[in-house]
DNA sequence: GCCAACGTTGGC
DNA sequence: GCCAACGTTGGC
Protein backbone atom coordinates (compact mmCIF):
# COMPACT_ATOMS: atom_id res chain seq x y z
CA UNK A 1 0.00 0.00 0.00
CA UNK A 2 1.09 3.55 -0.89
CA UNK A 3 0.46 6.72 1.12
CA UNK A 4 -0.29 9.55 -0.76
CA UNK A 5 -0.59 14.06 -0.64
CA UNK A 6 -3.12 15.62 -3.08
CA UNK A 7 -2.87 19.11 -3.39
CA UNK A 8 -6.15 21.21 -3.80
CA UNK A 9 -6.71 25.05 -3.90
CA UNK A 10 -9.52 25.59 -1.61
CA UNK A 11 -11.23 27.96 -3.73
CA UNK A 12 -11.46 25.36 -6.45
CA UNK A 13 -12.29 22.32 -3.88
CA UNK A 14 -11.92 22.01 -0.28
CA UNK A 15 -12.15 19.03 2.33
CA UNK A 16 -15.50 20.80 2.96
CA UNK A 17 -16.78 20.20 -0.12
CA UNK A 18 -15.50 16.69 0.07
CA UNK A 19 -17.10 16.25 3.51
CA UNK A 20 -20.36 17.46 1.48
CA UNK A 21 -20.61 15.75 -1.15
CA UNK A 22 -18.69 12.38 0.87
CA UNK A 23 -16.56 11.05 -2.63
CA UNK A 24 -15.52 12.96 -5.58
CA UNK A 25 -13.53 12.19 -9.05
CA UNK A 26 -10.06 13.96 -8.54
CA UNK A 27 -10.28 16.16 -11.83
CA UNK A 28 -7.80 18.40 -13.66
CA UNK A 29 -4.57 16.49 -12.77
CA UNK A 30 -2.49 18.04 -16.76
CA UNK A 31 1.18 16.80 -15.12
CA UNK A 32 2.44 13.79 -17.21
CA UNK A 33 4.64 12.29 -13.84
CA UNK A 34 1.36 12.83 -11.53
CA UNK A 35 -0.58 11.34 -14.61
CA UNK A 36 1.43 8.12 -14.29
CA UNK A 37 0.97 8.22 -10.54
CA UNK A 38 -2.19 7.94 -10.63
CA UNK A 39 -2.52 5.77 -13.80
CA UNK A 40 0.02 2.85 -12.25
CA UNK A 41 0.68 3.55 -8.61
CA UNK A 42 -2.16 4.63 -6.88
CA UNK A 43 -4.75 2.02 -5.59
CA UNK A 44 -8.31 0.99 -4.44
CA UNK A 45 -7.88 1.24 -0.58
CA UNK A 46 -4.78 3.83 -0.73
CA UNK A 47 -5.08 6.41 2.20
CA UNK A 48 -4.92 10.10 0.94
CA UNK A 49 -3.73 13.47 3.09
CA UNK A 50 -5.87 16.19 1.51
CA UNK A 51 -3.82 19.44 1.76
CA UNK A 52 -4.53 22.99 0.43
CA UNK A 53 -2.53 24.96 -1.55
CA UNK A 54 -2.04 28.18 -3.15
CA UNK A 55 -4.45 29.89 0.28
CA UNK A 56 -3.93 32.06 3.10
CA UNK A 57 -2.26 29.15 5.16
CA UNK A 58 -1.63 26.35 2.71
CA UNK A 59 -2.00 22.87 5.38
CA UNK A 60 -3.02 19.30 5.96
CA UNK A 61 -6.08 19.51 6.43
CA UNK A 62 -8.08 16.23 6.36
CA UNK A 63 -7.85 12.18 5.36
CA UNK A 64 -9.28 10.31 2.35
CA UNK A 65 -9.32 7.39 0.87
CA UNK A 66 -8.65 6.55 -3.31
CA UNK A 67 -12.28 4.35 -3.46
CA UNK A 68 -11.80 4.82 -7.61
CA UNK A 69 -9.47 3.53 -9.38
CA UNK A 70 -7.73 5.43 -12.74
CA UNK A 71 -10.46 6.20 -15.43
CA UNK A 72 -10.29 8.58 -18.01
CA UNK A 73 -10.49 12.29 -16.75
CA UNK A 74 -14.15 13.23 -18.47
CA UNK A 75 -13.61 17.11 -18.77
CA UNK A 76 -10.29 16.92 -21.34
CA UNK A 77 -13.00 15.88 -23.54
CA UNK A 78 -15.21 18.91 -22.77
CA UNK A 79 -14.54 22.09 -24.71
CA UNK A 80 -16.34 24.33 -22.33
CA UNK A 81 -13.95 23.07 -19.51
CA UNK A 82 -11.13 24.54 -18.58
CA UNK A 83 -9.58 21.19 -18.62
CA UNK A 84 -10.09 20.37 -22.29
CA UNK A 85 -7.14 19.15 -24.01
CA UNK A 86 -7.88 18.86 -27.97
CA UNK A 87 -5.40 16.27 -28.28
CA UNK A 88 -7.16 14.05 -26.65
CA UNK A 89 -9.61 11.56 -27.70
CA UNK A 90 -11.60 9.18 -26.06
CA UNK A 91 -9.79 6.14 -28.11
CA UNK A 92 -6.85 7.59 -26.97
CA UNK A 93 -6.76 9.77 -23.51
CA UNK A 94 -4.33 11.06 -22.34
CA UNK A 95 -5.63 12.42 -18.25
CA UNK A 96 -6.81 9.67 -15.95
CA UNK A 97 -8.44 10.73 -12.28
CA UNK A 98 -9.14 8.45 -9.26
CA UNK A 99 -12.30 8.78 -7.24
CA UNK A 100 -11.65 9.80 -3.48
CA UNK A 101 -13.59 9.08 -0.60
CA UNK A 102 -14.19 11.55 2.31
CA UNK A 103 -12.68 10.06 5.36
CA UNK A 104 -11.83 12.87 8.42
CA UNK A 105 -11.16 16.92 8.43
CA UNK A 106 -8.46 17.43 10.98
CA UNK A 107 -8.96 18.97 14.37
CA UNK A 108 -6.02 20.68 13.83
CA UNK A 109 -4.16 21.16 10.34
CA UNK A 110 -0.59 21.04 10.29
CA UNK A 111 0.78 24.11 8.34
CA UNK A 112 3.59 24.08 5.20
CA UNK A 113 5.08 26.12 7.80
CA UNK A 114 5.08 23.74 10.65
CA UNK A 115 6.16 20.54 7.93
CA UNK A 116 8.89 23.10 7.26
CA UNK A 117 9.97 23.49 10.63
CA UNK A 118 10.27 19.69 11.62
CA UNK A 119 13.15 17.80 10.27
CA UNK A 120 11.27 14.95 10.51
CA UNK A 121 9.75 15.69 7.20
CA UNK A 122 12.74 17.28 5.39
CA UNK A 123 12.96 14.69 2.65
CA UNK A 124 9.03 15.01 2.61
CA UNK A 125 8.22 15.77 -1.72
CA UNK A 126 5.58 19.00 -0.36
CA UNK A 127 9.17 21.14 0.57
CA UNK A 128 11.60 19.30 -1.91
CA UNK A 129 9.56 18.76 -5.00
CA UNK A 130 6.80 21.54 -4.10
CA UNK A 131 5.09 21.34 -7.40
CA UNK A 132 4.03 17.93 -7.93
CA UNK A 133 0.47 17.46 -7.15
CA UNK A 134 0.35 13.79 -6.64
CA UNK A 135 2.72 13.42 -3.68
CA UNK A 136 4.43 10.01 -2.60
CA UNK A 137 4.48 10.13 1.71
CA UNK A 138 6.07 7.90 3.76
CA UNK A 139 4.32 5.52 6.07
CA UNK A 140 5.90 6.61 9.17
CA UNK A 141 5.60 10.47 8.34
CA UNK A 142 2.03 10.01 7.05
CA UNK A 143 1.28 8.39 10.89
CA UNK A 144 3.43 11.52 12.37
CA UNK A 145 1.09 13.93 10.16
CA UNK A 146 -2.60 12.06 11.15
CA UNK A 147 -1.21 12.01 15.06
CA UNK A 148 -0.55 16.09 15.03
CA UNK A 149 -3.67 16.58 13.21
CA UNK A 150 -5.72 14.77 15.53
CA UNK A 151 -4.18 16.68 18.33
C1' DG B 1 0.18 40.54 -7.15
C1' DC B 2 5.08 39.16 -7.53
C1' DC B 3 8.22 36.07 -9.00
C1' DA B 4 11.18 31.77 -8.63
C1' DA B 5 11.01 27.17 -9.93
C1' DC B 6 10.14 24.19 -13.22
C1' DG B 7 7.34 21.70 -16.78
C1' DT B 8 5.96 21.98 -21.75
C1' DT B 9 6.19 23.40 -26.53
C1' DG B 10 8.04 23.94 -30.86
C1' DG B 11 11.58 25.78 -34.15
C1' DC B 12 15.75 24.46 -35.81
C1' DG C 1 17.47 16.19 -29.53
C1' DC C 2 18.74 20.92 -27.98
C1' DC C 3 17.22 24.82 -25.92
C1' DA C 4 14.81 29.37 -25.85
C1' DA C 5 10.35 30.96 -25.10
C1' DC C 6 6.45 30.44 -22.78
C1' DG C 7 2.95 28.94 -19.33
C1' DT C 8 1.76 27.31 -14.70
C1' DT C 9 2.24 26.49 -9.82
C1' DG C 10 2.13 28.03 -5.46
C1' DG C 11 4.57 30.27 -1.46
C1' DC C 12 5.07 34.62 0.17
Amino acid sequence: MQHWLFKTEPETYSIADLEREGRCGWEGIRNYQARNRLRDEVAVGDPVLIYHSNCAEPAVVGLGEICGAARPDPFQFDPDSKYHDPKSTPEQPRWVLVDVAYRETFAKPLTLREIKADPLFADMELVSRSRLSIQKVAPEQFDAIVRQCRG
